[in-house]
DNA sequence: TCTGGGGTCCTAGGACCC
DNA sequence: TCTGGGGTCCTAGGACCC
């Protein structure tokens, strides 16, 4: 725990550098990836003024010069891959934060692969070596501060927080290079006039919580002290499958509004049959006119990925919305589905009257020991669902259906 | 300066249960 | 009959991340 064995590994300007990897002709030449909004900019865009998630039109004005390249996912899941195998080769710890970062624990490997810093530039030549990516790796004793570090590392670095100079480079930092720390975070610590992570630092957590609510409060609170116990560990799955659509800004009749809720049940239930996964939280959301938004959601009593269940929840909850979507006018619409359970049925069935739920009960228990935690959701309330007692005799008795994802 | 698509976690109130 | 403490689940929204 005391010692400096945690690897931020974070790619460089990712999708600009697969587009440049793959184009001699972009190579040392402004690479902006995306068209109405920047995705990625390559670090000859960033020196003049473009930032992901900048309008397209904005980042034209700022470099004229820049060339505007088609997103190619395709290419950029299989470079994601090949970096991974690179991490997976390097330590035997690899935590995924997304398509182009990790953590990596090289606690343990002195003796077989050498310090954590000839760990982190062996990992940065490798990958630059058998990918053809640059790559900047932070290294520090927790996760806080190794995300810190290769963001100030950046691009093509490596950094080294040594264990005695943690308080010298955290504290004169301003709070938003923080992770965790936003916009709306930063605005809040400004206006009580915490500046700096030392400012921070130094603020009772009783006020922290105060200001900025009890979970941010103490999280920001100990990752200023510079106190994080948070361990790399390999990564669980996902916790939802979401599918959203932009509309522009021009007014949309109910007809193609529905039309568009088909294309995402489709295209999200489909990602979740393809992975085996159900789920029984539905959320529909929705951006306005202003920018404001909202999200509506149902639970339903059985997880589900079939295209039907799914859309059918989602126009119940647009219908719902309509008058405020009448209103606001609305441009983009998503659907989530959260609260999810793997695909594998097991089905509780009962040929006897079970008043207390107390069968049931032990059943359910039984199903989480096989399965894990998220088999059953709904463990103590199952048994005395209304729903369940309709459910249940329909159900006794029949066989198991492999694409069932009833639990 | 207007903004895409994919995620994660937290909060707060109400319903309901023991 | 009234009251309380403690807990889960659901819904809606907020913030943050890449």
């Amino acid at each position: 725990m005391d010692e400096v064995t945690i690897l931020h590994a974070d790619l460089d300007a990712f999708f600009a550098s697969v587009e440049q990897r793959d184009d001699p002709r972009l190579r040392g030449r402004p690479v902006i990836v995306g068209g109405g909004v920047v995705l990625a900019a390559s670090y000859e865009a960033r020196a003049h003024g473009v930032r992901g998630a900048m309008g397209g039109a904005r980042a034209r004005r700022l470099c004229s010069q820049a060339v505007f390249v088609q997103p190619r996912w395709p290419a950029y899941v299989e470079a994601s891959k090949a970096v991974f195998e690179v991490f997976d080769r390097t330590t035997p710890v690899v935590e995924p934060l997304s398509i182009d970062e990790a953590f990596l624990d090289a606690r343990g490997l002195e003796h077989i692969a050498g310090t954590p810093a000839q760990i982190a530039a062996r990992l940065r030549r490798d990958v630059l070596e058998q990918v053809g990516l640059p790559i900047t790796v932070g290294v520090a004793r927790t996760k806080a501060l190794a995300k810190v570090a290769s963001a100030a590392a950046k691009p093509d670095g490596l950094l080294v927080v040594p264990a005695d100079g943690e308080i010298a480079f955290l504290h004169p930092l301003p709070v938003e290079r923080l992770w965790g720390v936003g916009p709306a975070t930063a605005a809040k610590l400004r206006g009580h006039g915490l500046q700096t992570v030392g400012q921070v630092a130094r603020t009772a957590e009783a006020a922290l919580i105060q200001i900025v609510g009890r979970a941010a409060g103490r999280h920001l609170h100990a990752i200023a002290n510079n106190r994080d116990p948070r361990r790399v560990r390999a990564r669980r799955g996902r916790r939802s499958f979401g599918s959203q659509s932009a509309l522009g800004r021009s007014p949309t009749t109910p007809e193609a509004l529905d039309a568009v809720l088909v294309g995402l049940a489709d295209r999200v239930t489909r990602r979740m049959r393809a992975a085996g996964r159900a789920g029984r939280t539905v959320v529909l959301r929705l951006r306005f006119g202003d920018y404001s938004r909202a999200t509506r959601s149902q639970t339903l009593f059985e997880a589900a990925n079939a295209t039907e269940a799914i859309l059918a929840a989602a126009r119940t909850l647009l219908a719902a919305a309509m008058p405020v979507i009448e209103r606001r006018g609305v441009t983009l619409v998503g659907i989530t589905i959260s609260n999810l359970v793997d695909g594998r049925a097991v089905q509780l069935a009962l040929p006897f009257e079970d008043p207390t739920g107390l069968v049931l009960d032990a059943a359910v228990d039984d199903v989480r020991d096989r399965f894990g935690p998220t088999a059953v959701t709904r463990a103590t309330q199952l048994g005395r669902d209304p729903g369940l007692a309709a459910w249940l005799p329909a159900h006794a008795g029949r066989p198991m259906d492999p694409s069932d994802t009833r639990r």
